[in-house]
DNA sequence: TCTGTATAGTTTGATTATCAAACTAAAACG
DNA sequence: CGTTTTAGTTTGATAATCAAACTATACAGA
């Protein structure tokens, strides 16, 4: 095996959850990007604009109107900052942390199917790897 | 080790490497979407514009505009189709052809730094588990 | 060989995502 | 205080996207 292939098999499985992250949010109604903003607010529970934004590596100008439609959606809420009277805190609604939590449900089914043939040990060393792939970004 | 610990691992690893495709993608001067349009023709050498949309997961409609404009950049063309006179053959140029064997080469250096710390048992034995999860797509 | 239906690709009209740059208002610094 | 930096919005432009209408070719049945 050389790493050749494995470049090979990484982009062959990106391209594959790429399509079926595709599928699963056309089917919510959103579009990815609205649900890539609402899966990274759900997950940091609040925050700025500015710092969504560099999350998803968008300009706050994009954000702006995308956090607006959201907003007319009832999924996201502008907050005044406590401190800082120029930022706004972003966070879920109760109807957009529904639709966070089951888009999570939906990942945990696809996890549970990738990994249906494999046992438990199997899991946890496949866990182990990924940290450490992880942890060379 | 629990699957929802996996999937969380998975939903980290895809965003990185979305992020460093989109950084990647940006210094060629090409979009993401462009860039996926070459990589597939790259990959699959010679096909029609039916094939590339299904294989994208676009409208032949969007892709007719995407195709427009590679080809004004000389990276992509259209030719005949040799027994069907309504399709077209869309295959790189050569200016294409080294865009996409570009890329492939930063893929290949991504996966290097990823796996640096792995040894060649370590390696065959996450490819293995690569090919067991796309086996169940 | 016609004739009607299916298919491949393009065009059109509308919406969304995106950026860079200009702008507004508040914070921070000195 | 006044000046500069920062957070967010607005504006103007371009690209990506879809659904639906359209054009031209292929195919299938009589």
């Amino acid at each position: 095996m050389k790493t050749e292939d494995l470049s090979q098999l990484i982009i062959e499985l990106y391209d594959k959850i790429s399509s079926w992250e595709h599928e699963v949010v056309k089917k919510s109604g959103l579009s990815p990007a609205q649900m890539h903003a609402v899966e990274i607010i759900g997950h940091h529970q609040k925050l700025r604009m500015k710092e969504l934004a560099a999350k998803m590596g968008i300009t706050t100008g994009t954000l702006t109107v995308m956090i607006d439609r959201l907003e007319q959606m009832k999924l996201v809420e502008r907050q005044q900052h406590p401190t800082d009277g120029r930022s706004y805190v972003i966070g879920l609604t109760a109807q957009g942390d529904e639709y966070f939590q089951e888009h999570a449900q939906m990942h945990q089914l696809l996890t549970d199917d990738l990994t249906a043939t494999f046992n438990d040990e199997e899991i946890s060393t496949l866990g182990l790897m990924l940290r450490r792939l992880l942890q060379q970004f």
